[in-house]
RNA sequence: GGUGGCAUAGCUCAGUUGGUUAGAGCGACGGAAUCAUAAUCCGUAGGUCCGGGGUUCGAGUCCCUGUGCCACUACCA
């Protein structure tokens, strides 16, 4: 049989912070069972994936930190890897972007595919900040929208009456990030045309019969919609610069950068295991397979516009064989918010749990085929119920056993009954069940799997009642826990991919030599363990969570909400202390001259003033005196509201007031700049 | 607004091309057992398959429609 050839790759994740058990639902563990697997059946496989470092959310993200853009991803690719350690996710490269190959080779695909009129040049209006110096995307502008005239629209789409906006168009736009209202401007972008690959594409789709059913369908319809060209270039100083002398100041897209570093990952795998063209074996072989695993926001980029991007160069790259995207992992019923504090913080997570039980209960609740929820309660229980009672539970009773009554040692097998026939069956169905599972990257039925295994291994135990047979026949007795240790031995192979330490753990308790993931799959589950074989340690492979350890991690997710609520409420309310430009209209300002003075009598600070306001002259009573003279002010030409409601000061009518700035209880009169305007004008 | 998806037991989810009486795990309840981390095993209860209409001998499954939720909507990483 061929030796199958698999290159697997992992959505790049932005190093613009810290990653979260959502991400690892959704491209990291499936993908890292799935090689796990692979590579035990004695696959040539690579698995990599490395931190995307580009892009306009890195420049404002390290901005807000207060660093450069270079600190900013050498911070989060360090944090990144660390949580991917924790985890256990084995990649065979975890490389970065920023590194110069990935560069060297993200401008050859511009020219290439530029040389081979995919590309285009178009020059178009933007809006440009002139504070931070930048052309705004469309998600850093919001203002009011021109068709519903709500305020807080965003630039692409207001959140009122939802419809789709043109950033041009919106009314007193703003920039996002530093709130002054950007300038329009043009900018030359390059387009990579999506459209010409639609035929192309859709006949490589039509290939993919496999493929689920949500990530082609999906993929389908959105070429049948058809494509447009998409701008691969930005005005900005961080990044891949393109490879034109008339872009200077431009970079390549993040986008279009990210997914060729699937290659450059590779190539750098190369480089370190000292083959520096091995990386060439897997993108140059039509016979390997690439499969990107992603999260369902990512499907357009992977199964259009890298397909199309691979189409347009010149290289013999292999085009991607199965993207198995996920839906989306939750945190107890919405989606995880490090900035509204609905998250779980990791270092602190591995404080008190093991990889092992968090892995196993994110693959039993996989995202596979629509949203799905972490929440505690579900977590302690997969820990509890499951791997410590089920599991656990199972591989400790037989081996006390052994140990108690067999030296520790295995028993003979022999002249079996029906029940304990059936049972080796059992076994060799359920890994080859198993097996299927793992190839199609069902992960949540793969789980499922192990805990049947373990359950007819309970099943049995119970059925074969060992401690009454140790009394009454011993040969039948010896023979059950032979069964058991087979059953065992299964349960640690088919568990690694999903459970690795446990499953080495379970090896090394069955005095199995070697590490488990140096055994072929399939030999070793047809290996029984020999009679005779001397038995390791038992040791408890899972301690139980308590209920009031659950019950603190809620309490402490719930106050950091209500925590947020407050924060949110808080903001909410400044926000209701700005008024609309409508508000701001109400008040009618007019220029109006002074033409009487006079204190009033007995006030420290109120003056009596006759305004003239051209068409008509109002009184009013303004408390200006520390700072102001009678004979000071007359003649003066000043700013006056003269919509003001009426009111009694010191029994005295005052029909409006003066605007002066106040420092410290000393004023100043705010007058208008040209003392020829005529009095009576409005201000606005 | 447009496109796509989802809605099944108290909870988390399976249900292949339409085909007997709609399944599993957890939780609940009852029982058995004592080798084991008080773990296990057996049994019981629980569903108008979101509402309405249609196609069909037959619909959880196909079509239309209403409602609710989610994603994408392309210079958003």
């Amino acid at each position: 049989m061929n030796q199958e050839k698999i290159l697997v790759t992992s959505a790049l994740p932005y190093a613009n912070g810290p990653i979260h058990f959502g991400h690892i639902a959704g491209a990291y563990l499936p993908a890292d069972i799935f090689t796990r697997y692979k590579r035990m059946t004695g696959a040539d496989i690579v698995y990599v994936s490395g931190t995307d470092e580009h892009g306009f959310a890195i420049t404002i993200g390290a901005q807000a930190e207060g660093h450069s853009p270079q600190e900013h991803v050498d911070k989060y690719n360090k944090v990144i890897s660390n949580i991917f350690k924790q985890f256990n996710i084995s990649f065979d490269n975890f490389s970065r972007t920023s590194m110069p190959h990935h560069h060297k080779l993200a401008q050859q695909f511009f020219t290439q595919i530029r040389n081979n009129g995919y590309i285009s040049k178009k020059t178009t209006d933007q809006l440009f900040c002139e504070k931070c110096n930048m052309f705004l995307a469309d998600r850093y502008v919001y203002g009011t929208c021109p068709d519903c005239d709500a305020e807080n629209a965003r630039g692409d789409e207001c959140g009122a009456c939802g419809s789709w906006i043109d950033p041009l168009k919106l009314k007193q736009p703003h920039c996002k990030v530093c709130n002054a209202t950007p300038t329009v401007k043009q900018t030359t972008h390059w387009f990579l045309e999506l459209g010409k690959f639609s035929k192309d594409l859709t006949a490589w789709l039509d290939t993919k019969t496999d493929w689920k059913p949500n990530v082609k369908n999906f993929i389908s319809k959105m070429i049948e919609n058809g494509l447009e060209g998409r701008a691969i270039t930005r005005d900005m100083d961080w990044g891949v610069k393109v490879p034109l002398s008339e872009a200077e100041a431009k970079r390549l897209y993040v986008w279009f950068d990210a997914p060729i570093g699937y290659v450059s990952a590779t190539m750098e795998w190369a480089e370190k295991i000292g083959q520096p063209d091995k990386w060439k074996d897997y993108w140059y072989d039509k016979n390997t397979q690439l499969v990107h695993f992603i999260g369902k926001d990512n499907l357009p980029f992977h199964c259009v516009v890298w397909p199309a991007m691979i189409m347009g160069q010149d290289e013999d790259f292999i085009l991607p064989s199965d993207v198995p995207a996920n839906e989306f992992y939750n945190l107890e019923g919405k989606p995880f918010s490090k900035s509204s504090g609905w998250y779980v913080d990791i270092e602190d997570f591995f404080k008190t749990y093991n990889t092992d039980s968090i892995r196993y209960c994110i693959a039993a609740g996989a995202p596979e085929t629509k949203d799905a929820d972490f929440t505690w309660k579900d977590f302690q229980g997969r820990n509890n119920s499951e791997l410590a009672d089920i599991l656990g539970n199972f591989i400790n009773r037989f081996l006390k056993f052994s140990a108690n009554y067999f030296e520790n040692k295995v028993p003979e097998y022999c002249n079996p009954s029906n029940a304990d026939t059936k049972t080796l069956e059992s076994i060799k169905e359920l890994s080859q069940t198993i097996s299927q599972h793992y190839s199609h990257f069902h992960v949540r039925k793969a789980a499922f799997t192990i805990m049947e295994l373990a359950r007819v291994g309970n099943r049995y135990f119970d059925e074969k009642a060992p401690w009454k047979s140790r009394k009454t026949n011993i040969q039948d007795c010896a023979c059950t826990i032979n069964t058991c240790i087979q059953i065992g031995k299964a349960l640690a192979i088919i568990s690694y991919p999903i459970i690795p330490t446990t499953a080495q753990k379970i090896w090394d308790m069955l005095g199995l030599p070697d590490k488990i993931e140096n055994n072929n799959w399939t030999e070793a589950l047809q290996t029984p363990v020999a009679t005779g074989h001397q038995l390791g340690n038992a040791e408890v492979l899972f301690a139980k969570i308590e209920d009031a350890t659950i019950a603190k991690e809620e309490e402490k997710l719930h106050s950091m909400v209500a925590k947020d609520k407050a924060d949110n409420a808080k903001e909410k309310t400044e926000k209701t202390n700005l008024i609309t430009f409508d508000q701001f209209l109400s008040v009618k300002m007019q220029v109006g001259e002074v033409t009487q003075a006079e204190a009033v009598k007995k006030s420290k600070k109120l003056l009596k003033l006759q305004v003239n306001l051209g068409q008509k002259s109002i009184q009013i009573v303004s408390g200006i005196k520390e700072s102001y003279q009678p004979q000071d002010i007359i003649g003066k030409k000043v700013i006056v509201v003269s919509n003001l409601k009426p009111a009694k000061l010191m029994g005295i009518e005052s029909q409006g007031m003066l605007l002066a700035a106040n420092d410290n209880n000393k004023l100043s009169l705010i007058t208008v700049d040209n003392p020829e305007i005529s009095t009576g004008s409005e201000v606005s």
